[in-house]
RNA sequence: GUCCCCAUCGUCUAGCCUGGUCCAGGACGACGGCCUUUCACGCCGUUAACAGGGGUUCAAAUCCCCUUGGGGACGCCA
């Protein structure tokens, strides 16, 4: 049995961490199962939707590389579709119209809430058999007693007293459908047939049953994935931090670490903590999905980041590296000499950005090379200076700058033949070549930089 | 207020369903060490948890109840 799952975002908004989770599992499920999946935009509050918003969260699955079937649905472009629905519901005497105002189910609530009650629409309309009006809406008549019970994918058993429930609208005063309609019409036509979703619709899928019910269709499966929390336990919003997917994107996180560290986030297979995503898509079950709400730990993600970005290949990396490089002036950025850079800053880089600042010292003219002060005071002194100016004919006749090994050979030969250590040329060269007192190793810097530029550096440095 | 949900190291979590192999395992972090030409990487080690209380049982992190704490829902939003 093949099975199809969806992501059904609402654009409001850009595609936060917490959305971007629920897609990953979305996806993973039905890719595990080889099933499909799809993409349906909730627009159906014409207010708050935008066309930017959409385009963000589309932006934002294809970096994530969440690709959907075929295209994405668009619940705007398919009110005449839920209104055929809604007047199926009423002619099966399943709904009613109702022309009570919204102050009036304003007061009622109020009154139910003053009783201690639960605040509920309270069927003043339900059985007075009113027509289509102006204003008026459309309510689903719900049963009154009983209990309406699911299994839940990631929860287990739930169930709901319906009484709990008032008659939910289904179609606004001014003719448009409202969400737990539409959601249930779309997921029936679009075959969906396991539901995961945010927990905060844990308390509609009681109602969307219901639905189901008075149309007589299949109900599919539903899980509710806990939400993400802030380092405070609050629930995760802006002032966390980065709240959008694409924001990570720019503080120079890969992809693939995102998507590792969301797919821990709430799940788990054993003592595994990396998986790449064919691994996801075999290990993913619903079975391994956390019921409890997780806080969402920027270290970790630091982490799985500087694990992907060791993995990547140079050149690709390369590729990334020039949109987080600001003020290129000057700069040399050509793909080959970025590539040759990229795997000294590899071991050592937690994100692009880092590395972009760690690279700035090798794109730099020698002219321009910015020292820091403090390095230069305490490493270029008289002393280092003179042993540096010794060594400097040694570098100016050395061929072969390509092989860093050869490099340090010959300064370690050099270094023998005075009785000196390593330790007296290692902090003054590596000022004089990156301006700064932690750099990559000397001698690939060196060969990185290649001989004229490494040649002067230590000209400049010398006359400093 | 009413209804629902959740609860293992600071954090992500394994274990819980099918009690004993758990004086609770892994990972991130933090701390210490090793390596070392700096910074990193890597490696080694330390730190640190079953929210509390009652049961059930020969035996409970695991099953039941209560308390506490946290969260969510209660819209002509999704």
């Amino acid at each position: 049995m093949s099975i199809t799952t969806r992501f059904a975002p609402s654009p409001t908004g850009y595609l936060h961490i917490g959305g971007a989770r629920t897609a990953l599992f979305s996806w993973l499920l039905a890719k595990s199962k080889g099933g499909r999946f799809l993409l349906r935009v909730e627009d159906t509050d014409r207010e708050r939707s935008t066309k930017e918003a959409t385009d963000a969260i589309i932006q934002a699955m294809a970096w994530l590389d969440l690709a959907a079937e075929g295209t994405a649905v668009f619940q705007s472009d398919r009110f005449d579709i839920y209104n055929s629905y809604i007047d199926k519901l009423l002619a099966a005497g399943h709904a009613y119209w109702c022309s009570c105002t919204p102050e009036e189910v304003e007061a009622m609530r109020e009154k139910a809430r003053a009783q201690g009650k639960k605040p509920k629409y309270d069927g003043h309309c339900r059985e007075l058999g009113l027509g289509p009006g102006e204003g008026r809406v459309v309510r689903f008549k719900g049963p009154q007693d009983g209990v309406t019970a699911f299994h839940d994918m990631v929860k287990g058993p739930t169930a709901v007293q319906n009484a709990e429930m008032d008659d939910m609208i289904l179609r606004r005063g001014d003719g448009t459908p409202t969400y737990n309609l539409a959601v249930v019409v779309d997921d029936h036509e679009m075959g969906v047939t396991h539901v995961l979703r945010g927990d905060d619709h844990v308390a509609n899928t009681p109602r969307q049953i219901l639905l189901y019910q008075a149309f007589g269709w299949d109900v599919p499966n539903f899980g509710h994935v806990p939400m993400i929390l802030g380092p405070d336990k609050a629930k995760l919003s802006k002032r966390h931090g980065a709240l959008s997917v694409m924001e990570y994107k720019n503080m120079g996180y890969l992809p693939e670490a995102l998507v590792n560290y969301l797919a821990r986030l709430g799940w788990s297979c054993g003592d595994q903590e990396i998986f790449s995503r064919e691994e996801l898509v075999k290990l993913f079950s619903t079975g391994n999905l956390g019921s409890s709400p997780s806080v969402f730990d920027m270290k970790k993600l630091d982490w799985l980041n500087a694990h992907y970005i060791k993995e990547s290949a140079p050149e690709r990396l390369a590729a990334l590296l020039p949109e987080f490089i600001g003020d290129q002036d000057g700069l040399k950025l050509d793909p080959a000499y970025l590539a040759s850079i990229v795997p000294l800053l590899q071991p050592r880089a937690k994100t692009l950005v880092e590395m972009a600042e760690m690279a700035r010292f090798f794109l730099v003219p020698a002219e321009a090379l910015a020292y820091d002060e403090k390095a230069v005071t305490a490493q270029l002194t008289p002393d280092s200076k003179a042993l540096l100016a010794e060594l400097l004919p040694m570098y100016e006749t050395a061929a072969d700058y390509a092989d860093h090994k050869a490099l340090e050979a010959a300064t370690q030969a050099f270094l023998d033949e005075r009785g000196l250590k390593f330790k007296a040329v290692a902090q003054p060269l590596r000022v004089a070549l990156t301006g700064k007192t932690a750099s990559p190793g000397l001698f690939e810097t060196m060969s990185v930089l290649g001989k004229p530029e490494a040649l002067k550096r230590i000209r400049r440095a010398l006359a400093l």
